[in-house]
DNA sequence: CTGAAAGCGCTTACAG
DNA sequence: CTGAAAGCGCTTACAG
């Protein structure tokens, strides 16, 4: 249907691989032979077929990314940033989302629509261990982002997030806060998701000489604004009486935070809250959520880079671990006063 | 690299069409055949090169998706929905952003990436009418969504941006409001964007015999919370001592309730606000917001279904606008009561 | 510096 | 019901 390489030779009387040259900005073509080729380019308007180089190249320029919810604005904000580091590589990126289903993203890490996308971002929730040995070695390859940690041959950008809880942690108690609870333990999967900073929660208070009561850690089921109001009430109900929060994400703590005005009490004056992620919606809340910030460009930035690398470069790169930086921003649910 | 077609060929004794015919589930198949045939497969762990087939076909199953901001969660939420929406289509999702910049609006619907995606949802901001005409037929259906409106032979789905407006501001004039502003109309661009939504304001207004004085007009340069806040600011500096506010949307909505709250003015106590978009972050403010909400489900089942039958149909079909519904969603933000 | 050939891995008519 | 051939549109060696 459309045109092709073979129709612009025929019009600029050259051959196939003479036109393929002009397209391809290949050094060695004299002016004038550039000149008349391109011309039958402008006049049929051809465009080359990507799909053909593809198959041709092995390669198709397209780079897929797996997140858990889009409606999570820190998936939102990352994946924004992963198709600008895309882009300025000449990748594109192919969204997915997970819904954290360990189903899911067990499919899209063996292999889904292998050959269509050159490599793999994936920030998995429930995936373990032993469903990342399924991977194939032609399926490109695989960068984790995230929380998570495994045994596995695959690069993983993360920043540190025990060091990141203390410092969140360290920040309540040097506001004299004594009772400092954590919001988002995972209510069935105690040891995975959430794992790495309630072990910060955990040290940190031990190493201020606090109590870390199990009382203090607030299960939730999910991710969301309810699974942190939901845990904060339940902390409340119990009688757990905390006199800070910290929560597992942001939407958590804005959860939270709304579940304790519900309750009559006020933020930052009886409890403080801090957050983590830095989405903009926390610094744009009625109280504005002091909270870890990831840097999201550079955890975007290092994702794209290490699957470009792998892709152009040696193939015996060793997997690594890379931690990009963080900072705690302080806000209005940390204020010393009210 | 990979293993073919004709490897499996090979080493189940048979041709390469056979074990397509096997592979893509051909009904003509004896069953015998068929299994010799599987167990090749399975032995050499062949699985079909998506890319050849797409080159074959002349389809790729890649729908690309084009909206202005990752960043704002109406269209992070609508993402997820037609990422679905494809899924259940077979078809996977490439997603863009085009920061409403009218030249990365351009690209994307003059075809960046042809032969790569079988069609495009776009949602365009600042995009022209005569930057329609650039695109050829052989970039495949393209459906644009959202506000603006144009001259064009392509599928369009919105809401009743103007019907939903009026109800808006119908529901704040039934408060017993009098000065209500309107939120979001562009500074530069005063005729396009926010202008459906605009006018519903001026002609529920006037239906009402309330005054729809421009000064009651608050223009914008983006659409963020932080516009929304400068917007209402301005408002209030200006003395136009609006009792409501109609914003363009729930993120300006959001901000503009923020920057009431700053001046010690109550929510909805002094002043009752209704935003657009209906995002969870609305539902979860210090001050629940009021809203349309427009079927976001509904947008993006028609947008797909849509590229869908235009891909697989009949290519005669007329360009169509489609309106899906939408409600007003009161909460805390337009109660009667403070 | 340009050309003719082969082939990436598949599917689509066309035979048998 | 299965096979042999052609071709989707390109790029990659290889000649000249």
């Amino acid at each position: 249907m459309g045109v092709s390489l073979k129709d612009v030779a025929l019009l600029a009387g050259v051959s196939i691989k003479t036109v393929s040259n002009v397209v391809n900005n290949y050094p060695h073509v004299t002016p004038a032979m550039r000149d008349r080729v391109q011309r039958a380019i402008d006049e049929l308007g051809y465009r080359p077929n990507l799909t053909a180089r593809h198959l041709r190249k092995g390669r198709t320029g397209i780079i897929a990314l797996a997140v858990p919810e889009l409606g999570n604005p820190y998936f939102a904000e990352l994946a924004g940033a992963v198709i600008d580091a895309a882009a300025r590589h000449d990748y594109t990126v192919l969204l997915d989302h997970t819904a954290g289903l360990r189903e899911k993203e067990v499919l899209v890490c063996q292999g889904f629509r292998a050959h269509v996308i050159d490599g793999l971002i994936l920030s998995p929730i429930e995936l373990e261990a032993a469903d990342l040995l399924g991977r194939r070695s032609d399926d490109g390859p695989l960068v984790l982002l995230g929380e998570r940690e495994y045994e596995a041959p695959y690069d993983h950008i993360a920043i540190d997030n025990v060091a990141a809880a203390r410092t969140a942690v360290r920040h309540l108690a040097a506001l004299g806060r004594r009772r400092i609870a954590f919001i988002g333990a995972r209510r069935e999967l105690a040891r995975r998701p959430a794992h790495l900073r309630l072990r910060g929660w955990r040290e940190e208070l031990t190493a201020a000489g606090l109590p870390c009561d199990e009382e203090l850690v607030a299960a939730t089921d999910g991710y969301g604004r309810w699974d942190g109001a939901a845990a904060m009430t339940a902390l409340l109900d119990r009688g757990a009486e905390p006199d800070a929060v910290f929560a597992y994400n942001d939407l958590m703590a804005l959860g939270a935070m709304r579940a304790l005005v519900e309750r009559g009490l006020r933020v930052p004056g009886d409890v403080s809250v801090v957050g983590f992620d830095d989405i903009e919606e926390g610094r744009f809340s009625a109280t504005a959520l002091t909270t870890v910030s990831p840097d999201k460009q550079a955890i975007a930035r290092l994702a794209v880079e290490r699957v470009v690398a792998r892709l152009t470069g040696t193939p015996q790169m060793h997997a690594e671990r890379i931690q990009p930086g963080y900072t705690l921003v302080t806000r209005e649910s940390t204020a010393r006063r009210d």
